[in-house]
DNA sequence: TCAGTACCGTACCGTACGTTACGGCTGCGG
DNA sequence: CCGCAGCCGTAACGTACGGTACGGTACTGA
């Protein structure tokens, strides 16, 4: 119960890991990880016990109840996709929509997965309990949040480099988003077979980048009738 | 046992409504959707049973089992949605714009609303086992794949009329949506509090569709060096 | 050798829920 | 009036699962 106190709450309830898990708790949160994945399988303490090859009695000692459970498994994948970090070259235009064009790729290739896909319809069934577990609020920090995180620095530099144009970098990263996601994700979510293989995503990837630059690029055509003006209110407040 | 045969599988397994529900029923289903919507409340076959004042038995008379209740709900959700049919009266560049526009702001109004976050979330936990209901076919079809019949005539005349420039208007459509829904979705799925005003909308769809006509128009700039050529494998066959 | 610790395996308990069964009420055709 | 169909309310059953308790085992340190 003393992990699972630090794991479940904390100062702000959201990104606190608390103790880092054992190796032997590693390996139980991947065979819960594939649990989860697995599409005929259900994540139940007894039944990870017995994939896991542990006793519940551990897992409750460990993780404290169900709910912390899936929050450290949550966190210990989170902790797992982290990195690809953008290293900050001089950039010009080519360097620039080479590395949205990259991050794009990277960014669809990881919702695609299986594991994203089951750990995000986790958090959504999580988050329709109203009560609310942080589930949601965890998924989303590693989602759509951490992808802005990471891609906003890149859209600073263009923009202070002269190659980009816009007022809020968070609605440019959200139309960025928008044109990267389309409605791949709600699909594969619903259920809806995709196949999205690699050249697809590639392919996916430098269109949603020209079209990206079309939007919101600076170096040419400065004098389009409408190029990049994105002012409009802020949705939500992340 | 008589409906729940006809509305849980048919010929395709999707579209088949089966018989009518009658009056009742559609009172029943409504309690059903209430209690989807709530929160605090979690749809039981007995919650169902004492919010519609019925018994199980008729519960169980009407729909079978449970999954064919919630199969029977998300239909009548979906047959009530339907609706604000396109028409067609000769386009110019502003009322194609006006048209897109307001295709945005009612899309991005159906979508925010607690009920359509609510059933989504029930039909992606529905998927996640992946034995297999229909929900979510039921769900996609009434969703992006309903926005794409909708929109997709619209685009095609906004072609012939030369106010628009591309090869596949499944391809535009995807665009529009990625530009429209961006990442409001999933966060609302995750459980994110978006409180998108009526005004939200509407500059939110005002963006989505100035951004649509700058990557798709053909109006004007028709020698912009990349202003439509979405020329691109498709993802996923709808 | 022995206490302590950590863990596994399993039996057990309480509850929630899907599903079925039964008794009682109402309306309607004969 | 009788029989019957439809429906309500509720009790009952079986199972699944979260959570707990207990016995057994291996290792460690005194």
């Amino acid at each position: 119960m003393d992990l699972a106190a630090t794991i479940s709450e904390g100062t702000n309830g959201v990104s606190d890991a608390g103790d880092d898990p054992t190796p032997r708790q590693k390996a139980v949160l991947d065979a819960a990880l594939a649990l989860i994945v697995d599409p005929k399988a259900a994540l139940t303490m007894s039944s990870l016990a017995r994939a896991a090859s542990c006793s519940k009695e551990s897992l409750y000692k460990w993780f404290g109840d169900r709910d912390g459970l899936l929050t450290a498994t949550v966190q210990w994948q989170a902790a797992k996709v982290r990195g690809m970090p953008v290293r900050r070259e001089e950039l010009g235009r080519d360097r620039l929509e080479a590395s949205l064009e990259r991050f794009a790729a990277d960014w669809l290739t990881v919702l695609s997965g299986e594991t994203s896909v089951a750990l995000n319809r986790l958090a959504i069934g999580d988050a329709a309990g109203g009560g609310g577990r942080n589930l949601g609020r965890i998924v989303l920090q590693n989602g759509p949040v951490a992808m802005g995180r990471r891609l906003t620095p890149l859209l600073e530099l263009g923009r202070e480099a002269g190659l980009l144009a816009f007022d809020d970098a968070g609605e440019a990263f959200r139309d960025f988003f928008g044109l990267v996601v389309r409605d791949v994700q709600i699909r594969l979510l619903l259920g809806d077979r995709i196949d999205l293989s690699p050249s697809d995503i590639r392919v996916g990837a430098a269109r949603a980048t020209r079209q990206f630059l079309v939007l919101y690029g600076a170096g040419q055509r400065p004098d389009g009738p409408q190029s990049a003006n994105p002012d409009f209110a802020s949705i939500g407040k992340e």
